[in-house]
DNA sequence: GTAACTTTGCTAAAATTGGGTAAAATGAAA
DNA sequence: TTTCATTTTACCCAATTTTAGCAAAGTTAC
């Protein structure tokens, strides 16, 4: 995936909307659909879910995708060592732990 | 490393300063301090190169501690999967490519 | 040339962010 | 128990960022 934006267009496309028509399903404007897929701007999060259901495709890998898009962007636009991505997965896997032991002991 | 505001905590007493001594090197309030370490708020970015010198530690590790803790604490909140960080890296690696490429084509 | 499609410049409202103050809460020592 | 140092919380705010809108310009294909 060169981008979220990019996957976006290809997808569009595939099913054969103009940008115009893509951006009446999803309720956006034809200059931030341009925008949007030429990673100028992010789609709102709270679209995703839309999104997965118009492209006929799984709601936790778009969302995956989209964030891996936006830390991938934040961490280039941050000069971030490859190493960056390593430990926010191992601190990601401590936070599921501690918050699934919480819930243990409250319950 | 739990969080960035627990590594700060850490750091901070090994110095032995309190949160208004630390503060006031970082020019931040003592209920600031607090929040910062207690993971309710994050850090300025524009305020970890200070950091890294009161702390005497490698800024581009300081700075790879900080988005990784952002990064985290995101994944974590939307439920991402645990495949979200290796798309991030696959497509940050993608972007350092082609920007070297089109800096060498401008060359 | 024309029509369909896409992009850009400028704007705006809403949301987010990182911090402040005042006061409450906590912890340790006497 | 009291006192004092330290920390935390509630409430607030200015600045910044964000996604989107409109109008118009630009591009592409026929």
């Amino acid at each position: 995936m060169a981008s979220f934006g990019k996957f976006i267009k290809a997808e569009r496309e595939k099913k054969g909307w103009s940008q115009t028509e893509f951006g009446a399903k999803i309720k956006i404007n034809t200059p931030a659909v341009s925008r949007i897929e030429n990673d100028r701007k992010m789609l709102s999060i709270s679209k995703i879910e839309l999104l997965a259901t118009l492209f006929e495709l799984n709601y936790n890998t778009i969302k995956d995708l989209y964030f891996a898009d936006k830390f991938a962007k934040e961490a280039y636009e941050y000069k971030c060592s490859e190493k960056v991505f390593s430990v926010a997965e191992s601190q990601t896997n401590y936070l599921r732990e501690i918050n699934a032991k919480q819930g243990k002991i409250k319950f």
